[in-house]
RNA sequence: GGGGGUAUAAGCUCAAUGGCAAACUGUGGGUCUCCAAAACCCAACUUCUAGGUUCGAAUCCUAGUACCCCCG
């Protein structure tokens, strides 16, 4: 037997798609059927307390059955006593990592993404189940599959502070001065990025070159696609779900605990909802804003995965079943480029 | 019936001493080394109608149309 390169490396199968396309149920359904677990690729939902307004999926959460995760009755009894009750985020049977994974007060970046993707696609593969990663948001699933290296520059909110009084032209020079190199490159009229190259460049020197690991995964990318007609009703009708589902109520909840700032950066579903508790708006400004602007982000998403050529573009369910199925089956026998 | 006012993009708010018609929202396309449902970039579409004055009109003049206000 051929033993190929990619079966030595970890098995990995990457959904993605527009929001509303469907693809949470449909990462279900494979990893139902294939064995898997799923690891949401979501910059919301690895949050606490947001589930309406993310469109999280209806899990619970369990307490992992004695036994089950191997590596427990390895560890010293005192440990065990005090882990023993590790719980774990179930829908419809499967387990989901990277959700409900920090509180809302934190920031959570990519490259805690990528560490907790990483650890999970390990555990996942521990129990030799397929780990499946799931998700709309394509910065953070380059990150992990793609191997993209991230400077190892924490968020510095001392100097972020100082630095968002600064104009686009100051902090385009400050950079300048530092690293001439990655002033030329950057997207000199976002101040975001500015004040990040900034942040790094104050910690190391410079901005490092932009860098990728060697694939450590054998990747499987299905995208989920949908006719855009299709798409845009769909979005329609999750918008009028989610106020109906109690977006409302979940913002009032979240109010207690944070800021009107942080609900601000949690995305248009929060600004749009806290306007509209803060009442601002009206019910149907409230709608119709969640449709157009759910719609303009699903164009960014696909914009996104245009450029990716790996992504085998499925319509229905049955289509990845079967090219699942067949990659899979290849790995076991060692063709090493079945498409 | 008389008097006064307003009219600028698909929409809304609305800018332009008589001198290249802007901004906002939306729409379409795009970017991406740590808040990425974020942030940013590019593009297309406009002066109510008809005349007149002028080298040149969104702007000044005349008439019309629509809407608003006041007096009958």
């Amino acid at each position: 037997m051929v033993t190929t390169s990619e079966q030595n490396k970890t098995p990995l199968l990457v959904i993605v798609g527009p929001t509303a396309s469907g693809k949470s149920e449909l990462a279900v359904k494979i990893a139902r059927k294939f064995d898997g677990e799923i690891i949401s690729a979501d910059s919301r939902q690895i949050y606490r307390g947001l589930d309406i307004g993310t469109g999280k999926v209806k899990g619970v959460w369990k307490s992992e059955p004695p036994g089950t995760s191997g590596e427990v009755r390895e560890r010293h009894i005192k440990e065990v006593t005090k882990k023993r009750r590790e719980k774990i985020f179930l829908y419809k049977g499967i387990r989901h990592h990277c959700i409900d994974s920090a509180p809302v007060r934190r920031v959570f970046t990519v490259a805690d993404f990528k560490t907790y993707a990483e650890r999970a696609i390990l555990d996942i593969e521990g129990r030799e189940k397929l780990p499946i990663l799931c998700g709309g948001t394509g910065f953070w699933i380059d990150a992990v599959v793609s191997g993209l290296t991230l400077p190892n520059v924490a968020p510095n909110p001392v100097l972020r502070k100082e630095l968002v009084r600064k104009t686009q032209e100051e902090l385009l020079d400050m950079l300048a001065r530092v690293d001439p190199v990655r002033a030329l490159t950057i997207d000199q009229k976002n101040p975001h990025r500015l004040i990040r190259a900034i942040e790094i460049a104050a910690a190391l020197g410079k901005v490092p070159p932009s860098s990728r690991e060697k694939f450590r995964y054998d990747l499987l990318w299905l995208g989920l696609s949908r006719p855009p007609v299709e798409l845009t009703v769909r979005i329609e009708n999750r918008a009028m779900a989610m106020v109906r589902a109690g977006l409302i109520e979940e913002i009032r909840t979240l109010r207690k605990r944070v800021g009107k700032k942080r609900i601000r950066a949690l995305g248009f579903e929060y600004r749009a909802a806290l306007e509209y508790s803060e009442g601002e708006i009206g019910k149907e400004e409230l709608i119709g804003r969640l449709g157009r602007e759910t719609r303009q982000y699903a164009k960014r998403q696909t914009t996104w995965w245009k450029k990716n050529m790996d992504i085998r573009w499925i319509r229905r369910d049955d289509d990845a079943f079967e090219i699942v199925k067949a990659w899979l089956a290849a790995r076991k026998v060692g063709i090493p480029d079945a498409w």
